[in-house]
This record gives structure tokens, C-alpha cells and sequence, in this order.
DNA sequence: CATCCAATTGCAAATGATTCGCAATAAGAC
DNA sequence: GTCTTATTGCGAATCATTTGCAATTGGATG
């Protein structure tokens, strides 16, 4: 069984070149505004939304539809995580080679400070919900919200 | 201890009437728009989008403008719930009265069937994220998808 | 029941996120 | 180097949602 909740996403910094290598093996082509943005994920390794990518880039790098369609590109091939945190803006973090990068967030409702949340919802339970109702290849998406120290 | 996490939503439907009460008790007119809007969420005791709710409506007896700010005005006085399956658009259910409507779903990622979901995050878990980060406050937004039977 | 005022609506235009068509450009294979 | 095809930039289109404003209407009041 996939062991999903535990720890499964490192932080550990990818380096530039690793990231790229995985590109190319995927048989992608490895572009100026591509390394670009890999670097502004590596960066921040923070969910980060498309403006915020595309304010991290060096000015004149990318265009605007070019970081949406690289992020396709890239949650496409695992290298990258979509998260929604329900304010209308998708955000995006890397994912360490071989990881599914399956994980939660904290957000502050007022400042919008971000924690990682290593707990996830009990896959046991997750299964049993599945197959109540006769689901297959069941995931969830969760996210915690609350007032961050700073902002109560 | 607010218990969240039981079946709090009953889905005995509630009357029409008894909702423009509850509209009219918080001070907020019941108009022809918004008479309309309740019993189309009457009817349908699942997550409606915006657009299924105007279509549900007698046609030419309101602007989507209004359906929106309606939505808003519900969800304010706490009548309805928002919630968000990661697919751009907002959804919404009917909240029975003295209910706070907090459950999850589970939805087919193929034909967009939906099942709700009695299950719940662990609240004690839940407690323990919010102080170990000193967020005050936390609740979780929670969603499953899957493959439903039809579909796979 | 007629009156009045603020809340509410309709409409059209604005916004914000995201997508798309298409011609120009540039990776990477040979 | 050349060539082929993926990729890019740009502008326009789309989709959900919001907003400004003048016209309308609940419902409180007399």
C-alpha cells in the first residue's frame, strides 16, 4: 500500500540542474522561461500562485501565459503541486524526485502566512469512506485554517 | 466543545416558509429573488453552483448579479454553505437552522457525481495543529474524490 | 391602506484568473 | 549547421465573480 501520510515530501532544496535533468528526461524541453521558473519554485519553497511566479522572475523572462502553461506542464509530470487554498488563486510547490508531494497547509485567514502541516487524514479511513460507496482510487484535498499567532 | 463532527446536518427538508422566517427574523427582506433561490436550494439538497441555481429558477425571475449577492447575503447570515471542489466554481447547500452545515463530500472526478460524507478530521488532531502552531481558531476545509461506480 | 426610505434589483460594464489561436522562435536530434 | 517540432509571446477570448448606478420594492410607519 502507498504509504502517502507520512513524511513524504522533503525539503531539502533540489538543485537547479537536477530539476532540469528531470525535465529533459521526461522528454521535455528544457526553455529560458522553464529553468527561470523551476528556480523562483526552488527559491520559495512555499505554495506560490502564478503572479507571485511570475513577479519572482526576472522581468522581461516570461510571459504571463507561458508560466500557466508551464505549470500545466509541469503538475502534469509531478514535478509540481497544485494547491487551493479557496481564494481563487491556484498555488504551486515543487516536488522532490520519486515524492507524489501529497501534503496540507495552515493558512492564516488575515495574513495569509502559510505553515506546512505534516498530519493527514487517516488513510484507513479514507479507504473505508471509498469503498461505503463503492469509489476507486480515492484522494482528498484538505487545508486548515485559522488566526495565526501574529494575527489574533 | 462545539461537537462538529457528528451528523450535524440533517437533511429533513426544511419548509420554504420557515426559511423566509428565519431570513425575515435577521432582518433581511424576503424578496421575490431570494424566495426563488431558497426553494430552488429546497429542492435540490445537494451543492449547487451558481449557474444550476439561476437555471433552477423560474426563468426571468432573477439576475445572476442577484443570485450572486444573494449567495453572499445566505452565506453571511449562515442559511448556506460554500464549498469549493477545486473545479473554479463556487457551490452551496442549504444549512438547517441552528446547524453549521460543516461536512464534506465525496466527488467523482469523471461525472461529477457527489456523496456526502459523514466522516470528519479528527478534531483532537485538528486541536493539536492548531496550538502547535499557535493558530487560534482552526477549522478545515475537506474534500474526497474519486472514481464512482458508474465511472470506472 | 397610503406613504416613505432604505434595502434590493437589473443591467451593463469592470475585474481577475485562466485559456487559446496563431505566427514567430528556439531546443535538441541528426 | 540544419531541420522539425515543441514552445513562446502577444492579444483576444472565456469564465466566474464583482461593482456602479439608476430604478424598484419590501415592510415599517402613520
Amino acid at each position: 500500500m502507498k504509504q502517502r501520510c507520512a513524511r513524504t515530501h522533503s525539503h531539502q532544496r533540489q538543485e537547479l540542474s537536477a530539476l532540469t535533468s528531470r525535465l529533459r528526461g521526461l522528454s521535455r524541453k528544457v526553455t529560458g522561461p522553464r529553468a527561470a521558473i523551476l528556480e523562483v519554485l526552488r527559491q520559495h519553497p512555499h505554495p506560490l500562485t502564478i503572479r507571485e511566479i511570475l513577479d519572482g522572475l526576472p522581468p522581461g523572462q516570461c510571459n504571463l501565459a507561458t508560466v500557466y502553461r508551464s505549470m500545466h506542464l509541469l503538475e502534469q509530470t509531478g514535478m509540481v503541486k497544485r494547491f487551493d487554498f479557496g481564494d481563487g488563486a491556484a498555488r504551486f510547490e515543487l516536488v522532490g524526485e520519486g515524492e507524489d508531494g501529497h501534503h496540507h497547509h495552515l493558512v492564516c485567514t488575515r495574513c495569509a502566512q502559510v505553515v506546512e502541516i505534516g498530519e493527514c487524514f487517516p488513510a484507513e479511513i479514507e479507504q473505508r469512506i471509498g469503498s461505503t460507496h463503492g469509489f476507486k482510487a480515492v484522494t482528498h484535498k484538505l487545508e486548515f485554517f485559522g488566526l495565526c499567532p501574529e494575527c489574533h
